[in-house]
DNA sequence: GTCGAACTGAAATATACGTTACAGGGACGG
DNA sequence: CCGTCCCTGTAACGTATATTTCAGTTCGAC
């Protein structure tokens, strides 16, 4: 099992890193195929990539042969085992999946700006797909829960997300707490975090192991925790009660929290939303309170 | 594929041939699910649907769960095998592939995230049009300038994207400053506020009459300001070296700094290139000293 | 605090699969 | 017509995988 990553990337000898996609070599090396392996080949092509996803046995039933003669085929196209060669559609096909970033506006060139506000569009839009919508409801749920004490924290770089968040939510209610200083006076706020608290985590790679202990000491003392993070999931997510996943890639040596952004902005006005006309006497009381009235 | 037809269509018992697509489903049926089952769910989602073809065991393993637990969720979902379940996602797959691009529309959900995710979009899509190329590339020159010293500051609800800029760039520069606590101290700061400095302002509407009068003695002292605001322009920018408006718009009581975010990862990200190599080294070199090296 | 229900993973089991060995069968050259 | 070579499928093998069982544990309700 752990082995067989090693001996995946070993093992697929002939044909790994070349740029050719593996249809076409197919095509290429058709002349080396007997008959009947090349009816097997003719098959793959005519069905690709799925027919190969099939067990061997499957596959050579389709393409009328045995499927030793498909075992046969695919090692003559270089593959180790028949492993190492679904291993490699699979990989093809998931390259292919990532490429309909390039769809915004076929605008092939563009400036470093541009580039960055496409990358970003096509994270917004893959996040919104992505985040559960229970999961959703249910985080706006437990944030406008007034009678939740509310403590929100991010790591390194999201903690302003986190400190945004707490900006806007302390106007919609009470006890919002945004976590500041040094990791080690986080620990401090354990004293008093309890199952009646929720704790909205930001933590996107590379995560931190300082947040990662603190939910992990939360969690164990009741706490419910919102987790929200990148599309590879922080560790938090295993002791997380809700997760909305954000989409991060971007054109820079940093992720883009664009699509954090866009998930705390959307819980923020569902909470006001849920909320009611009660958000809305509450702002205009905090306006009139601003001005001095 | 032709001989398993009466296995197959037997087996594939709940969710046979509803239009939803699977992920959809799976987001779903997310509630019915428990904790651990529901990190495998969003396992697979977050990589749909590679995650799912690999074998339980892994697919368990990459989510931080048990290959019973996966297998626990999979059935909930209406399969009745890990083997049905992955029939399906190779038959969606196969789907997917057969229409080229048909992604752009065709969605009649449209809730609050949806809709937000739409304005955020629209925002950046605007935001990247409208700001000046040449205001652009001055502030990367300036902001990538090491002599000059930079300080950050933003209004009651931009403040956070002031600290997210300053913690990037205290990564790439020295002599990043962001500008905390009451409005009264920052007038501290302008003690050593020469023409050398250079500070970056947000400002939103309603715009902080604190933060106008700041630009205003900071531009007196010969400061450079760049000023990141709304389309609208804050009043600062009669005082500001170089303007950079985003478009804030959305469905909720407040704007959405999506846009503003933008400008502020786009500036970044163009500052390491500005930077070259220069940054490289310095982000390594500060990789081995958070590691201890 | 105590009880019960639900969740979870370790281990055991059964099944399906890839893989290999081997023998039948056809084609071509002698 | 015969013999050799290559191709091919059948059948047996061992392994990896899905699946089931079960006991430990946690969580929530009373």
């Amino acid at each position: 099992m752990g082995s067989s990553e090693t001996d995946a990337s070993k093992k697929r000898a002939g044909n790994a890193g070349n740029g050719a996609s593996l249809a076409e070599q197919i095509r290429r090396d058709l002349g080396r195929l007997t008959p009947n392996e090349r009816r097997a080949a003719h098959r793959l092509l005519a069905d690709f990539p799925m027919a190969g996803l099939d067990t061997a046995a499957r596959f050579g039933e389709a393409a009328g042969v045995s499927a030793p003669t498909v075992l046969r085929m695919i090692a003559k196209l270089g593959f180790a085992s028949y492993g190492a060669f679904q291993d490699g559609l699979k990989q093809e096909l998931a390259a292919q999946r990532e490429t309909p970033l390039t769809k915004g506006g076929a605008r092939p060139k563009g400036d470093a700006l541009d580039a960055f506000a496409l990358a970003a569009i096509a994270n917004l839009r893959a996040t919104a797909e992505n985040v559960s919508r229970e999961e959703f409801d249910a985080a706006v749920r437990l944030i406008a829960d007034k009678r939740r004490p509310l403590h929100l924290l991010g790591g390194r770089f999201t903690d302003p997300i986190a400190a945004y968040m707490a900006a806007h939510l302390r106007v919609l209610r009470p006890h919002v707490q945004h976590i500041e200083g040094q990791p080690t006076a986080w620990f401090d706020r354990l004293l008093d975090i309890g199952k009646a608290d929720v704790i909205v985590l930001f933590d996107i790679r590379r995560y931190s192991d300082d947040l990662i202990a603190f939910a992990e000491r939360a969690a164990r003392q009741g706490a419910r925790i919102i987790l929200i993070t990148d599309q590879w999931l922080s560790p938090i997510s295993k002791v997380a009660r809700h997760v909305l996943p954000a989409h991060v890639p971007a054109p820079s040596v940093w992720d883009s929290s664009a699509g954090l952004l866009l998930i705390v902005e959307a819980l923020t006005a569902a909470v006001v939303a849920a909320q009611g006309d009660v958000a809305r006497d509450r702002l205009e009381a905090l306006e009139r309170l601003r001005r001095g009235d």
